[in-house]
Formats: structure tokens, sequence, C-alpha cells
DNA sequence: CACACTTTTGGTAGTGACTCTCATTTAGGT
DNA sequence: ACCTAAATGAGAGTCACTACCAAAAGTGTG
């Protein structure tokens, strides 16, 4: 019996845990390479696992879709923790702000590439592009939890929702590709376009 | 030859297109009912097709996916128009707010209940929801462009966008089913939450 | 009405993402 | 070496969607 084993209080990180990280990272690498060689499109699960060494069920044991492979990364979690971070005293806005700031500082040149590389992505599939933002709207709701509870608010106070849905909002508009500003696709300046519209959104976007 | 009808020149609205119009309402109303009754996963294009007596092929003609079935609506064009007709003296977010009330209050009882229909799986279907979100940004970015026309500024002014870009995250904010705000689907106090949401945002989300 | 012409339709045969199931392998601990 | 549990691979199946072709139906003309 496995009585005393209780639930996964023993699993040490073993080689099976390493394992599974190697796994994982090749599939992603090898499906970013084809996707920037042949376009999301035109690059079949098939391809990805052939290249990756492992079978197609194995492909969709680590990733629930091929979607995923390209949004899965912890950069939210890096940004909520950085939010939690910031000064009480900070007003939203600002804490906002610092809190993309310092999550964007924690990424290693590495990391940097492939979030850029899954940005670009996010921007020109359309299918990815719906559900990142699906993804980055849910993000922001949780950052309005947050929010409410620096400001001794409640969780599902209309000001503080408004304040969070205006911050998500200003980033979609101007990140997205619909509109010339956003013509350089996921660039250095993304980011900065992106404080610089914070700030106004902060000055409190009176026209 | 066919030189003299030009294009489309003389099409007259003849029995092709009654029929055409009689087909695509078909499909819908059935796929519509059928998600009701089976939930969307649950229903099969083929099903639908069968239930509105044409074949798959003749449904993937009418909509380009099972998608579109829910999502197409000219709801986005109204609001539009809408937004053109407001007296140009009215302050951004005061002629946004008063469009959304014109454009809701052309919608006919009948198309009302489709709007809340299609609006109530576009929160409760994920791949749905996606594409509604991309739908949503893309209709504000030409909001926005409006709105530069009429304050007499460019369509990429930033300060412009930011306005736009509240607006749209406002609204899925306060709309979508993440929070307990949002729990009661979308009925009708659904647009009296994006009103009040957008009277904090024009008094300037002072916190 | 019969005649060409065009549009609409149904059917068939794919492809590709994803699911389920089961037998085989492989790591972890005894 | 031995047992257990997790990880893998392989096969069959479903379903959205595409490409293609042949049958049918609407439309204007003599």
């Amino acid at each position: 019996m496995t009585d005393m084993l209780g639930a996964g209080e023993r699993t040490r990180e073993g080689l099976r845990e390493r394992k599974k990280a190697r796994t994982r990272a090749s599939i992603r690498e090898h499906a970013l390479r084809l996707f920037r060689e042949q376009t999301y499109q035109g690059t079949t699960v098939e391809q990805i696992a052939a290249a990756a060494e492992v079978s197609p069920s194995t492909f969709f044991r680590y990733f629930p879709t091929k979607e995923d492979v390209v949004l899965r990364d912890d950069f939210d979690a890096r940004l909520f923790e950085a939010l939690e971070r910031q000064p009480p005293g900070l007003a939203p806005i600002s804490a906002i702000r610092a809190a993309v700031k310092d999550a964007l500082a924690t990424l290693t040149p590495q990391e940097w590439v492939e979030f850029r590389e899954s940005a670009d992505l996010s921007f020109s599939v359309p299918e990815i592009r719906s559900r990142a933002l699906d993804e980055l709207a849910h993000t922001v709701q949780l950052m309005a939890d947050a929010l409410a509870k620096r400001v001794g608010r409640a969780p599902d106070d209309l000001a503080v929702r408004v304040i969070a849905g205006a911050v998500l909002g200003v980033i979609i508009t101007v990140t997205m590709p619909w509109t010339d500003l956003a013509q350089d696709k996921g660039g250095e300046d993304a980011f900065r376009r992106v404080d610089e519209a914070l700030a106004l959104l902060e000055a409190g976007l009176a026209l």
C-alpha cells in the first residue's frame, strides 16, 4: 500500500522532473523555430513532435493545444508579484507602471527573446491574438483584486474595476497592430508606448 | 457576353436573394436553439446543417466557422453610426455613452433577444469569448478614429487612443464574467453597469 | 416555352487538431 | 533485482474545415 506517501508529500525533484522540463523546453523551442521558418499555420503538430523527437500524443500531454505553445509563459505571475512589492503609498496607476517596469527587468536576455517572439506571434496570428487578449483580460482582473487590497476597498468596487479596466484597454489599444501606432510589431518601444499611455491615463486623460 | 450587366448594377433583389436570406436565418436560428438545448460544444455542425435542412457544405458557405454563427451581428456598425450622429460639442466619453444608449434603442425586441443570446454565449464559451474580445477591440479602434475626427486630432494621436482604450477596457472589465460584478450573465443591468463605469471614467477616475 | 448561362447546392475525399484507450517503457524507492 | 507509479507511444476515432466536381435551380433571351 502507498498509504504513507500521502499526497505527493515526498516528491523530491528528481531526474524525472528535470527530464520533463527539458522535454517541455525542447518542444517549445522547436515549435517556435518552425513557426519562424514556415509560419504558424504552415506547421503541423506532427512536425513539431517529430522535431522534438516525441510522439504527437506526448506533445498534447505537455501543451493542451497548439496555441498554448506560444501562450504559456509565466510573465503574468511575475507582473503580479511585482505589483505586490510596490510601496503601499503609490497611487494605483503609478504602482502598475512601476510593476510593469520591474517585471520586465527580471527577464533574462534569453527570456526576453522568447518573450518578444511569442508577442510577435500573438499579434500576427488571429487565433493566438484572441486568446492572448482573453488571458490578458483575465490577468488584469486579478490585478484589480490586488489593487483593491492596496487601497482597502471591496474587491468588486466599481471604481477599482474601472481603473484596472482602463489600464487593460490602454495596453490593448497601444499594443495591437490595428493602428499605425503599433506598426513596429512588438519592439522595445512597444513598452515605451505603454508607459507613455499609462502616464496619460494617470494624468486624468482630459483632452 | 454579360457586358451590359456591369458590376451588379442591375441586380434586382430576386427570388435568389430572398432564399439566401431565409437559409441564412434558418441556419442561425436552428444553431442557437441547438446550442441552448445541448450546449455549444455538444452541438456539431452536421447537426445544425441537418436541422436547417442543408448540407454541411452549405453551412460553411454561409458561415466561415461555427463561431461565426454566434458572432456575426451588425451591432458594431450601428454603434458606429450612432456615434457619428452625436452633437460635436459633446466630450468624447459623453458622446460614447450617448451612442451606446442610442444604438441599443434601435434594437427591435426580436433583435434584442438574439443579441442577449449571443452575448450569453460570448461570455460562457471560451473560444467565442476570445473572438468577441478581439472584435470588440477592433471596433473600439475604429471608434478611436471617429473620436479623433470629432476633436480634430490626428488619427493616431496618443491621447485619443488612450481614451478609446480606456473605454474598451472598462467595457470588457465590467462585462466579462470573471468577477462577481457580472454574475448575472448579460442581463439588462450589464448595460447599466457599463454606463455607470463610463460615468466614473468620465469623472476622471481619481480614487 | 425552350435555351444557354450563372449561381447555388450536395457529395466525396481529404487534412489536421485533438481525445481516448491500452500496452510498453522507464524512473524511484525497497 | 523487484515493485510501483508515472511517462510514453501507437492506434482508432471525432470533428471542424477545405477543395473539388457534378447535379440542380434561378435568370434573362429568342
